[in-house]
This record gives structure tokens, sequence and C-alpha cells, in this order.
DNA sequence: CGAAGTGTGTCACCTCGCTGACACTCGACG
DNA sequence: CGTCGAGTGTCAGCGAGGTGACACACTTCG
């Protein structure tokens, strides 16, 4: 899932670069970020012709807090890309609630699903207001096959997520709980801040909530972070990057 | 990189279906095994020209039992892909040793790594006296880029890997280690047996052998599987599963 | 303002898996 | 056929992290 985490203003940015005067097409600007959410252009730039296309097929939803996206088992409706807000992956509940991951404004998922064709296999839940563009499948499928570049990049960036599932299992494998949560904390910042509650982070390391408390309040004692009411500011990112080893 | 773990009868079928005569070349038979391991070609089949074109640019290497192939931190050298043998791929040394995967026959390498023009991560080790095919990272390039088809394919087998991969980082999370242990067993049996040593199946799990091998004995008392030297033989792969959870 | 819901801090107890060690067994190879 | 390296079986002691519980703090919304 993870795969650029674009602040707003990238966004922003991306829009200003393609706004062509009040002409231009808010469809347009949509596409054109989801383009640069999808992989860097280095290997593969995309064309104008590419850019309308996927312009074509989005459609915006809207999701309040708290709502749930998909459970666990439905098929997938398509590829979605998050624009604003973030939504939590997860799988199982109650005390075996774990969160596989939390999607970030930039954020694709549905692609994995419909390539394979496979149910999804985790709960998407909304933990902000969440905006998300969607594309159905048909459309992506006409997408990938007409647009080489857009295929192309779509492949980086499916690659992009693997490295970094990868580069998790490593994290997780034979390392103490210490450099875990050190590492989650530096993952998951967005802007020195980590704007989850301790129940999401502690099932992001798939461990109790009073284990974690634990580790963030000796972070703590020792001036790396701050512990706020769901959230955590990061007061030391270097020493914090030397702990996670 | 766990993509499809095809057992050396299906590269046999295979080359069969592709053999035109003494003169079918062996270079194209490679080259239509490689299709076949990178991903189903469902949504995508490959025509003659792209078989043609992946045959012109494979080379064969091989290596001996204990050779290293790469270390971590080298740049990528291509895209390979295991025609036969295994090759354990792992993240530190000694004690803190990790393995991160082991590459089956039919399973991809480096083409992540080329695709982000990013370093590679592990070090690849051959567990047996290993072939494999490779790519030179130019002619890679070259193939995504004429063959639509190749690329399309391409991107199911990324799609499958990561999706093994995240269902991997769900098994590690919260779950305890009999149920890892279960899971792995069974994600890795080729054939109903299991031909690894058991410090190799505890540095996958992240944890210390005596651990692994107080599970593995209860699991033999229960009449699960059986422990071989360097092996182990599933005796009762449906009650692993429910067992897996 | 005040209640309800959610998040945090902390504790005592207990289990699971790590540590380091040693004896034994298997298989390869000269 | 004997030797050596690699793999396996097992143990006692220890420490990290799970469990369940409870008091308190923050926020939100009526």
């Amino acid at each position: 899932m993870a795969l650029s985490k674009l602040p707003a203003a990238a966004m922003e940015q991306t829009m200003r670069l393609l706004g062509t005067g009040p002409a231009a097409d808010l469809a347009i600007r949509q596409a054109a970020w989801v383009a640069r959410c999808v992989g860097r252009g280095e290997a593969a730039p995309l064309g104008r012709a590419d850019v309308d296309a996927l312009a074509a097929t989005l459609r915006t939803r809207t999701y309040e807090r708290g709502a749930v996206l998909f459970r666990g088992g439905d098929a997938a409706d398509g590829v979605w890309i998050v624009q604003r807000g973030r939504v939590e992956l997860s799988v199982g509940a109650g005390r075996r609630r774990s969160v596989v991951y939390v999607l970030q404004p930039g954020d694709v998922d549905g692609d994995i699903q419909h390539l394979l064709d496979m149910p999804l296999t985790y709960t998407a839940r909304a933990l902000d207001e969440v905006t998300v563009l969607s594309l159905d499948a048909a459309a992506f499928e006409k997408l990938l096959a007409e647009h080489p570049q857009i295929a192309r990049r779509w492949l980086s960036s499916v690659a992009q997520r693997l490295a970094t599932s990868q580069s998790r299992i490593v994290g997780l494998l034979g390392r103490s709980l210490t450099e875990q949560v050190a590492r989650l904390l530096l993952d998951e910042a967005v802007d020195g801040e980590v704007p989850l509650p301790q129940r999401t982070l502690a099932a992001m390391l798939g461990v109790q909530r009073p284990s974690l408390n634990k580790i963030l309040k000796e972070f703590e004692r020792a001036g790396l972070i701050e512990v706020r009411y769901a959230a955590i500011g990061l007061r030391d990112p270097a020493k914090l990057l030397t702990t996670a080893g």
C-alpha cells in the first residue's frame, strides 16, 4: 500500500503545474496527481493522452470518520487512491486485531486484488474524514492495456510497495520491541508527528498496549518523543533512528 | 519473491508443449518457462514474438551449494530466475541472521531493485547446486518497453509477491509461535516435505532454534509431522492447517 | 456544563521464548 | 570404516512481553 506519502503540498504543486487557467478541469488535475502517486516517473514519463485517459475514469467518493470502506472477504471494487485523510487496513477483531497498514494520502489499494483476481483480505476503516478517487476494474484493465506508460509506472508502484513490505518483515524478525517501536514511529511520522492512538500503534506491531506504552514512556523520559493525546511528537528523530538499529 | 512454486514437472510440460522437434532452441524453451513463472497468463497471453524476445536475452549461470550469489549492499545485476535448486535470501549474520525468503525454482528476483533503482538489501546463498537464468538490466527495460504483454505479466508477478509478503506479515503479527510454525511448514512444503534444517526454519520466523525444536517435537508427538535429518515430513497437512488458525 | 466515550498510565502476576551449553546423531568424504 | 562437520534433542535460569484490571485525563457533543 505504501507508496509515496505525499504531503498535501505536493498535490497543490502538481495541480498548479497542470492547471492551465480557469478552464483546467478538476478531473485532469486529479488524474495528474494520481499519476504522481503511482510511482515516480523517471523511467516512464506520462504523456498528455495518458493523463486524459486517467481523468476520464476517476470517480470521487467520501467517507466519514469511522466508516468502513469494505470488509475482509469482499470482492475488490476496482482500484482506489486516498486523496485526503487516512485509512486503516486491519485483520481480525478485538484483542486479535492487527493493523496491516495505514494508508496516507497518495496511497493506492485494490489493484493487487484485481490483478490477482482475489478477494480483499482485510477491512478498511476511515480514521479521518476521507476522500478517495476510484477507478472501476474494467477501466483499470483498459488503462493498462492501452497506455504502456501507465502500466510501466504501475509496475514501479507495486514494486515500491513490495520493497516496503519486505523491509517491514525484516523489521519484525528478531528485533526487540524497542527497536520496532522506534522504526514504526519514524515510518509513520508525518511532519514530525504520528497522529495515531497507542492502541492502533500497538496493533501495527502485533503487541499489547501496555507493552507499547512502557516503551513510549521510556522514550519520552529520554527526550526522544513527546506523548500527547492520540498522537506522538518526535523530538529527536536522529537519536530515534540510532535506537531503531 | 515467491511467485509460483512450479514443480519440475511443470517445466518439463511447458518444454514439451513448446518443443517443435529437434530444432527447437533450448533458449526458447527456457524463455517459455520464464514466461510461466512470471505470472499466470489468463489476462495477458504471450505471443510468439514475446517469447522469442525473452529467449534472445537469457543467460544461464550455475552456482555450487553454499556459494554466495550476491551480498547485501551490492547493486542489482539485472533480473534472474531460479531454474534449479533453492536460494536463501537472508539479512544479518550469526545470531541475528533472519531469512527473508527461500527462492524455489520458478521464483524471480532482482527486478524490484532494478525497477526502483535501489541496492539489494539481502544476501543470497545457494542451498543446493543452483542454476539461474539471468537478464541484464538494459535488456529487461527493453523487454518491458517493447512487449506490453510481458509488462502486464510482470505486473501480476510482482502483485503476487506483494500479496504473499503481506500475508506473511499478518502471519507474524500477534500469532503464537505454534501457529506460525504450522503455517511456515505448510508454506514451504514441496511434495509433502520441507527440506530445510531447523536452524534455517528458525531464522525464517526470527526465533531461536531451541524454541522451534520444542514446537516441532510437540507436532511430531501429535502425529502431525515427522522430523528427519535436515528435513521435515508432513504427515497430516489438514490438521496442521487447523493448527495454523 | 456535564456526561459519555475514548485514550492513557500503571500494576501484579504469569507465560513464553531466549540464552548458553552440552551430549548425541547423521551423513559426507577421504 | 573412521573422522569431522553439521544438525538435532534437551535443559535450567532468566527476562521480555502478555493479561486483566483499574484510575485518571482529554474531547466531544448534547
